[in-house]
DNA sequence: GCGTGATTGGAGCGACGATCCAAAGCTTTG
DNA sequence: CAAAGCTTTGGATCGTCGCTCCAATCACGC
């Protein structure tokens, strides 16, 4: 026991290699498990058994790791998804992974409206674009209507992020939270909220991909009909 | 000077009293100033010349001040907008107001992609709904609709308020951002990025504004055509 | 085997949100 | 007018955060 570590002595090097890509992985695991606000710079250093000093020297700052999570998970969809099939098709498929990857991945939704210019949604906006065009939607008409397609998918992409917080929040499950959302909406006065009344009343036939994909149809149908007449 | 204080003396009490709605408008004054991040504690008790104490007494925590702050800009908008006119100008000039609301407080889009459930948007839900069902929409129709519009408009609402972010981190005046936005753009690869790349030399002829209220048309010419047949 | 540069671990810094409590006013009693 | 009790206030203090900094460690070319 004479060569044992004196109390000063520096844990041991890490074997495998560390790397920017194992770094944005956990991160993401972090972020899946525990949502944006459990993405501390102590936390990816326990995971991952090792120090700040490490982490900084592959990543900037934390924001530049929230961003490399976020491309992570949304690079892939558009190149599964944009290119295949009619361009309408195209277009609802872009639309459903991207709400997809954002329902799997809520935190990716505040992420990607708090820093709109990531690469991964300039690819987005890219292949609506393309698809626009190639539905035969004027030139001069396709940046307005990709601009609506793409922030519609944004505020949507936010207000999944928002119900993801609240619900995770509150430490129920998904029905009851739901349930007690209705209650509430149900309670405001139907003079005053007709309609937030009532919504509070329908809110078990809710879907809310399908009322996301609805969406998309409307504006696509708008698209249409501005540029038929 | 017998009475001098000694170093330990406590600061004299402030004359006029505070209030939820000082410490709101304090809020309000430094988001406006300089965004969202500097509305810390700290920069409320010197602005208002108090301690923590008294705040947290009136305000429950940063949170419940930003909600309040959102509000308080927010909560006139569709008051003064709502019901004026034919549904449909109505209908405009809702999403108008709020897009000035949230041009001259960007800080006001974060807060309300983060949490859509404000009361303040509450109303603008209410107000959409009420004007599309003035507008003939079926009544099984108009959840969706409004839906819709309302994500569209927290979508731009979000982008506001990372662009607003983005111009203020940069420290240029707003002519050279662009310009430096479109330059960015007009590098990239065009064979890749066509639209960007096409989106970035015509930039200045772009306006926010209008691009926004032509979003909100193209929504509406969807629900007309999508209920038309 | 010996430097040299890349990589790593962790102590430490300043700032933050939030808590807590005693001091100071205000209002109600007798 | 005075004492008691409630409300409001100021600021010391706590724990945590992102981030900086530097010494320790390793991989590798010579």
């Amino acid at each position: 026991m004479a060569a044992m570590a004196s109390k000063s002595q520096r844990a041991p090097r890490r074997t495998e290699a560390l790397s920017r890509d194992v770094i944005v992985q956990a991160a993401v695991a972090i972020l899946d498990a525990e949502g944006e606000e459990a993405l501390t710079l102590r936390a990816l250093t326990v995971r991952l058994a090792t120090g700040y000093g490490a982490i900084y020297h592959h990543v900037a700052d934390r924001d530049d790791l929230l961003g490399a999570a976020t491309d992570h998970v949304i690079g892939r969809v558009v190149a599964d998804t944009g290119g295949v099939g009619k361009p309408r098709e195209a277009l609802r498929s872009v639309a459903a992974g991207l709400f997809d990857a954002i329902d799997a991945h809520p935190w990716v939704g505040a992420q990607l409206t708090r820093e709109p210019w990531r690469p991964a949604l300039l690819d987005v906006y890219e292949s609506v674009s393309a698809n626009l065009h190639a539905l035969d939607v004027p030139e001069r008409a396709v940046p307005d209507s990709a601009g609506a397609l793409v922030n519609y998918i944004l505020g949507v992409a936010g207000q999944n992020a928002a119900n993801a917080r609240a619900l995770a929040a509150s430490k129920m499950d998904r029905e009851t939270f739901l349930a007690n959302v209705a209650a509430r909406w149900a309670q405001l006065d139907p003079l005053r909220y007709p309609a937030m009344h009532k919504a509070g009343q329908h809110l078990r036939e809710h879907d809310d991909r399908e009322q996301f994909l609805a969406g998309i149809d409307l504006i696509l149908a708008g698209i249409a009909a501005v540029n038929r007449g």
